[in-house]
DNA sequence: TTTTTTAATTGCTTTTGTCAAACAGATTTC
DNA sequence: GAAATCTGTTTGACAAAAGCAATTAAAAAA
């Protein structure tokens, strides 16, 4: 992968910056006569829970193992950490927090959180989030665990000023990246939106969002048709948060909507590309019941209709 | 204001995380034997170029005048710094990079870089913009002085898919903040993107955006409603990224484009709401050619017309 | 069994940073 | 205008942080 040198430049300057950040984001530590390094020792054990050796330590947070060594005996002397021997290698020793080491721990973020609430206590509320969103991205940019967990995301049904807009944004960019289509997607989305909003009416119709912050990553939609039938549309799942159960738990919502609004039948309209999304609808009851050849958004595609009976 | 404690705890796994991501960034500092503060004040020294002194660095960096003192002089013996006797105060001196300073600093710099390529090599590249707008993001909440620059923003008059849902989005979300429109606004808006994407067609259309990294920061368009008149829509700036010029820089490429394309007249609708937007269109020769008190957007607005000739 | 490797420790050293005192020029006070 | 105070910088003494190399003891390989 090539590097964009723009980019190592704003690493560069933020790295430059964040060194005198840090500087006086740590500066609680002092006060509990604890050097960086050994806080990054005591979270990593708490990280790691049980199991964890000093190679663990030295293997994972770059420390020289000498000076791990002399960290460790000084949590031993102060009872933050007990030793254990290992039965299988009589060298090493599993390292497991104490009580005293968890509460010391929280004494620290607690100290540390109060420097961060110095640090934000001048910075508008919306800021804010749009700063936690920031550093939750460079995190997940790069670091290959700091995975975004189910947890992470919640849900709402109301249609605010803006997320037809960001719905719209979100399927015209991923489809062309992820599909090769064209405008004119976009142009029949924003088609469909306009028709949706104009006779948007909460009896019939009922969008869900999965949000991560104040950013929508995921949505469907059940948009009643006729008395009977009500059409499931604009399902998609950010791909950055795919694969953890967002996609299942919409068409859930989705479905349990349909059945309260004592709809018979949900259709929908996809194309034979979208495998994930067919495996879905199938274990979820929807059966395909009708497939047509056609040009569409620049491509050759093959449209597919599914429906599901919901008595 | 009132702090978010979400917020405290993403700022404080972000540390944490960048403390340990730091120690790799900064490995390189070790091989030209210069500690994190002696590179900072490096750095600082070619920031404020002359009339630098130690108070000032201590001032700015936090830093201990005892070990500052110890640090400049070891740059001293190294020729890295100059030092200059102040005639206003003979205790000051006047701390300079000599051309030696300044060659060390790029090549600690060009080791970093190298840091950080081997970092973002994995990196898909969109996702490495991503990094360095997040990265930007939080600089520019953070500090008062990582403020955008003209420079930092980039134009550009092709509409790729997405482009028009975030638009959308933008007009939106940001309407409603700051005028209180309701979604009707962005139905509206919804239904004006769909007939311009229908009827799209660059003979007779525009689309300027302005772009900060991969984001649209703001927008303006011409649309060629008949063969002597052309409509300007869309015409918005992101709160952030407002007062540096920005918009004047989008009307400006308007007009130009309409001239361009052999428009005798420009027209567009707003509210009296708008401000900012029609004393800048007033200041560019459009004139006010006609107004209507009505309720619009769930309040009640005054709807004002604007024209200027090209001829 | 011997050799080699590996996990952890210990001794020694350098680097980094802090604190308090000293110093010298500037400013204030009487 | 001399004494006292304050300010910007330096120095000395010291402590904490971190790195390096040698050592120990157990495990694995030869």
């Amino acid at each position: 992968m090539s590097v964009n040198l723009e980019v190592v430049r704003e690493v560069s300057e933020f790295n430059n910056y964040y060194n005198s950040l840090a500087e006086l984001l740590n500066r609680h530590l002092a006060d509990n006569n604890l050097s960086l390094s050994a806080l990054r020792v005591l979270i990593k054990l708490r990280e790691e829970e049980e199991q964890c050796t000093a190679g663990k330590l030295i293997a994972n947070l770059g420390i020289d193992g000498g000076y791990l060594s002399r960290i460790l005996k000084s949590f031993e002397s102060n009872q933050l950490i007990a030793k254990r021997k290992s039965n299988l290698d009589g060298r090493t020793w599993y390292l497991q927090l104490t009580a005293k080491g968890s509460k010391l721990l929280e004494t620290l973020e607690q100290g540390s959180a109060e420097q961060i609430g110095k640090l934000l206590e001048p910075v508008p509320a919306e800021q804010q989030l749009a700063l936690a969103g920031a550093m939750k991205t460079v995190r997940h940019i790069l670091s290959d665990d700091a995975k975004i967990s189910p947890e992470d995301i919640t849900y709402r049904r109301d249609l605010q000023p803006g997320d037809a807009g960001f719905l719209m944004h979100m399927h015209g960019s991923l489809y062309a990246k992820e599909a090769g289509y064209n405008l004119e997607f976009e142009t029949h989305t924003c088609k469909t939106f306009y028709e949706f909003l104009e006779a948007y009416n909460s009896s019939k119709d009922q969008v869900f969002l999965a949000m991560h912050g104040n950013q929508i990553i995921g949505s469907i939609a059940v948009l009643g048709h006729s008395r009977y039938a009500t059409q499931m549309r604009w399902f998609l799942v950010h791909p950055d948060y795919r694969g953890i159960g967002i996609g299942q738990r919409l068409l859930t919502e989705a479905i349990n909507a349909a059945k309260e609004k004592l709809f018979q039948k949900i259709y929908l309209i996809t194309t034979s590309q979208q495998v994930a999304a067919t495996s879905l609808f199938k274990k979820n009851g929807f059966r395909k019941s009708g497939e047509k050849h056609m040009p569409m958004w620049g491509l050759q595609l093959t449209e597919e209709r599914y429906e599901i009976d919901l008595i």
